[in-house]
DNA sequence: TGAATACGTTATGTATACAATACCAGGGGC
DNA sequence: GCCCCTGGTATTGTATACATAACGTATTCA
């Protein structure tokens, strides 16, 4: 290789997998198109080895298929497929809540959380909340779910709970962008974080049926409001990722 | 390449994959090993591409895990990642079972569940059940969970139960084999298929809540029995995989 | 004698060449 | 006029060569 820029920081599989799931998430490549191994290699600058074991990746992650005859194609999600995937969230969420509640959970590790709970406390009581303010919420809410997840000391589980964050709107945080574009918003990401504090406090009195019913809940909420942003789908053309829900279907 | 043999027939990278899946879960393999490139290549007869392939599949379907410094190694798993794994799996069964009974199923489409069902029953009423018949039905009871998964209309969640069972004994036939040990064997076998004919019926009547009950429970008495056959060790020794749990730690 | 460094070996990461297959286009036969 | 067959092209699957980083060993110095 004579002129091609090599940025030995991170490998190149990993650049490259990074630079296809932006392409995918991002829109640039539409569900249903087929990826050309030399047309990414083009746009990711990793050569044609590290851009296949990325493709493989992301084909396990979920984002791409595999086509029979070789070669992959970018993944379509129908309304259903997207809901589906939240609900199973919410489900392995739950079941995380209830084996850290009934495993027991110390004072100590639960600490975090609660610190997480009164930050997004303190962003919510604005009214009404500010772009910053919710792009922190965002945040925030993302590392609630993260460890939460992690107080089931099951890496299992964890994992699971990843893949099935994988498909675009099913991570906490696509779920809370897609809901931004509500005129509720305010009022639903309140109820969120009073689910938040319940499943704290069933983790806290070893409540493991109540934690895992109120996990499910969120998911549940999280579900319906999906649904009534994609009715308002004029309101969230800003999120490209959008454009992988195939509309013809379901 | 001058005196390889190569099977044209499936893809390199599939046989790869399989063969080092096989090596794994046969014990040739020890979990926290190191595997080497060059190595499997000897062992598998596909060249470095491939392999590397296979590598990186196996290691989203969990079985390996990636070191720091490159290359990979077998995993090594806890008893309690494998109960876990088995609880998980349960878990997404059960909602599977309640999406198919929220969601309605035709009684063309539970006609082959029936069939296993009645299949299994002819097994069990031999006392005490051969050893052909204990090998049916491993077959059989992995076909009546896969057609249950089908039945959620939900690829997401059809995905997630597949890799759920990817972890040694956490997949219905792993469970079964482990409980081969047990001299109570066909007794939780009737248990089980109970299990299987409540499910179901549970379904025909969209009873959503009971149907995901009882698969719960399904998997909680798979747990409880795994644990069982782990303490009757002696018994299992013919089933190398057990050598992927590691023993010094949970 | 122990520790640290330098060197050699080995393995992985990356790039590319080669082979085979699938897809498309054009022409000929029915 | 339509279908099938044939040839070319493009793309993927596979193999291997090269570069680079990690590990082990031996030697040297304190």
């Amino acid at each position: 290789m004579a002129e091609r820029e090599v940025d030995r920081s991170v490998s190149q599989t990993v650049k490259a997998q990074l630079a296809l799931r932006d392409q995918i998430l991002s829109g640039s490549l539409r569900p249903g198109e087929r990826i050309s191994e030399l047309q990414a290699v083009e746009t990711t600058g990793a050569s044609r080895t590290p851009v296949r074991m990325a493709l493989v990746r992301l084909e396990e992650e979920g984002l791409l298929e595999a086509i029979p005859s070789g070669g992959f194609m970018v993944k379509a999600f129908s309304e259903r497929d997207i809901s589906d995937s939240i609900e199973l969230r919410g489900t392995l969420e739950g079941l995380a809540a209830r084996f850290a509640a009934e495993r027991g959970v110390s004072a100590r590790e639960l600490e975090p959380l609660k610190e997480c709970l009164a930050a997004i406390d303190e962003l919510l009581r604005q009214v009404p909340i500010s772009i910053e303010a919710f792009s922190s919420y965002v945040t925030l809410n993302a590392r609630f779910h993260a460890l939460l997840t992690e107080l089931s000391r099951s890496p299992p589980l964890v994992r699971q709970i990843d893949r099935a964050a994988a498909l675009p709107f099913a991570s906490p945080s696509g779920f809370v962008m897609a809901q931004s574009a509500l005129p509720e918003a305010q009022q639903i990401l309140i109820i969120a974080q009073e689910h938040h504090r319940v499943v704290i406090d069933a983790i806290e009195n070893r409540e493991g049926a109540r934690a895992e019913a109120v996990m499910r809940e969120h998911a549940r909420l999280a579900v319906r409001n999906l649904r009534l942003a994609l009715r308002n789908r004029t309101h969230l053309d800003l999120l490209p990722a959008l454009a992988l829900i195939k509309t013809a279907t379901d």
